[in-house]
DNA sequence: AACTATTGATAAAT
DNA sequence: TATTTATCAATAGTT
């Protein structure tokens, strides 16, 4: 907002990046109030300025928020498929730890490798491979929209045509009907009725499977 | 915004109090991610709807933010000495190199059980969620980047300048002999020594510290 | 869920 | 840094 768009992407010159930090985080910290008031919700929001200054909100207790936040996602993180819950409780947790006690020597012993003069080498490349992997993971993303996208928009393609046909018929029909009975007046009626549906039922369908058709500019 | 203003306290009416709850909070979520990205700052951001639900967003490691704030403001920390505070520079990067593994690999695991798992169950909405974290995640490697390279740099104009200033010195000295000693020949190979000496340790040192110079292009 | 009339936020200028 | 202004963005009420 303002005098022009703006890039979503980091400002360069530090000055307008300060000023603009200290305005949208103004913003920010106001609309959390609005919606914690507004919505009797309970919000929390903590944000480090680039030079590890804080600024928090917290329309309760914010220790009380994050213990919430914890017990609600912190623990069902784990993506256990639901046919291992029979094992009991004990178990999965004995797994998980134990993995997560793998991942971690794993990372330490890498980290300890890493130690040494080439550090700022390996991080980069290791930082290069990992923006690929995620740029990857981006575009496989997108592609998966796209496809759904185009599955939706075959599949609306598909009843279309048929109800075209469908409507050709049904006028075909109804001119016969108009030659056989003269009666031009229940004519009228038929007619106007199934072109009715016809109408009514594509928009109908188009906010069914279609509902965020305006997706792809924000992307 | 919208049709008129809106007094700042609860809304009355559960339809329109959940209707503005999911805009609103679609809105900070939006608002918390472009601050993260534009002014390269640490979001975290938690909000309960009435109902109970959760809806959140990180910019970083949501814990890490968490105990920054916690040791920032929550807590004085008096118990680590002052003496502490200055870690190395090592440490520095080894932590947060460990930290982004946790972010990639949490990102990882997201892309795995989406390859894997039912893909097309997901909705529209989960994907875009997913995409906006890993736009957070590139972002974040892409910024540590910018700071491995600023820093190298840095180093980088000090040794040289460093250098300069010996090099000065040392032709200074080269000089007082020539007068001294009459010995021209000498002199010359003192004085080619020094500056070969020079100019090779500066190309060393741009190999071993800046191996990837052109990566900001590939970016 | 989509659509607009309005208000709100804010980028750039001062 | 604070204020002003021109624009863009968010959204309240409506359908």
């Amino acid at each position: 907002m303002g005098r022009g768009k703006v890039e979503l992407k980091r400002i360069e010159n530090p000055a307008s990046r300060k000023v603009t930090f200290s305005k949208r985080r103004n913003g920010l910290l106001k609309k959390a109030f609005e919606l914690s008031i507004l919505c009797d919700a309970e919000v929390a929001l903590i944000t480090f300025s680039p030079s590890g200054k804080v600024y928090q909100f917290a329309s309760h207790d914010i220790n009380r928020t994050i213990a919430m936040y914890r017990s609600e996602v912190g623990l069902p993180q784990s993506s256990i498929p639901a046919c291992c819950t029979r094992i009991g409780t004990m178990e999965i947790w004995r797994n998980e730890t134990e993995e997560l006690r793998r991942t971690i020597q794993n990372l330490e012993m890498r980290l300890k490798n890493l130690a040494g003069a080439e550090l700022s080498m390996l991080g980069m490349q290791e930082l290069k491979q990992l923006e690929r992997q995620l740029k990857t993971g981006i575009e496989r993303i997108r592609s998966k929209m796209r496809r759904i996208l185009s599955e939706n928009h075959s599949s609306l393609k598909r009843k279309h045509k048929a109800l075209q046909e469908e409507n050709t018929r049904l006028q075909k029909r109804v001119k016969l009907d108009e030659l056989d009975q003269h009666g031009d007046a229940s004519c009228m009626i038929t007619l106007g009725a199934s072109t009715a549906g016809f109408f009514v039922f594509v928009r109908i369908d188009i906010a069914a499977v279609m509902p965020d058709v305006g997706l792809e500019k924000a992307i």
